[in-house]
DNA sequence: TCCATATTTCCATTTTTATGGAAATATGGA
DNA sequence: TCCATATTTCCATAAAAATGGAAATATGGA
């Protein structure tokens, strides 16, 4: 993962609507959640809403598939796992910490 | 961690700035750099330096040592994890997906 | 004390982001 | 076709974030 991408990925997660769209995706499992339920489900306005789906599917944390007339979106746990790698990656650089990126950046083992 | 607190923490990262700053520390490894020591690695005005840097402390991705007349600034590890568990937590809530958390949201496995 | 240097604060400016009303578009059902 | 509803786009406005010059502050050395 590049830094441009990372950078967009993050600022995508930085907003508390966004990061509660998200957070809601990931819990409703991979077949998603309608636009509308959204709404109902975190209070946000339609025009709001459309809006901050747009920068998450921009990002990429969030795929969509067309139901009849809803638009259902879901999250992009790949995405997720991309992002998760590249923060860990390079952390403690060579010595003294040596934990597997997968645990965590060393599993707050160097300071 | 709290929903607002992960939010501060992803917006601090969520700039290309930043995330320089936060990588270079991260690979600097726990005695930091000298504030001087980052804007000449990243090339970065000391004013602009000096705000970004307050933003990743106050977002407890860094802290400080001083040092005679030198500012240390490190890498906060422990932070780093917490924000990743956060992200991870309630990933693919129940079934069908039980990969532990510490491995990344379902491996990529849910689509 | 005085000086050199490290870092921060102050300030104005520019750029980006968030919000929601109203209108437009899309889809399926009657 | 016409209607009801789902979602998006357009638009204006408001709020927040990023930038860097210049001045202020802090620290150690001469």
């Amino acid at each position: 993962m590049e830094s441009k991408v990372a950078v967009t990925t993050l600022a995508a997660l930085a907003q508390e609507t966004r990061l509660s769209i998200f957070r809601l995706l990931v819990t409703a499992g991979p077949e998603g959640l309608a636009v509308g339920r959204i709404g109902e489900a975190l209070g946000v306005a339609p025009a709001t809403l459309s809006f901050h789906l747009k920068e998450l599917a921009h990002a990429g944390l969030v795929g969509t598939r067309q139901e009849g007339r809803f638009i259902y979106y879901s999250a992009n746990y790949a995405a997720m796992n991309e992002l998760l790698s590249f923060l860990t990656e390079n952390c403690c650089n060579g010595a003294p910490c040596s934990i597997p990126a997968a645990a965590g950046c060393c599993d707050g083992a160097c300071n």
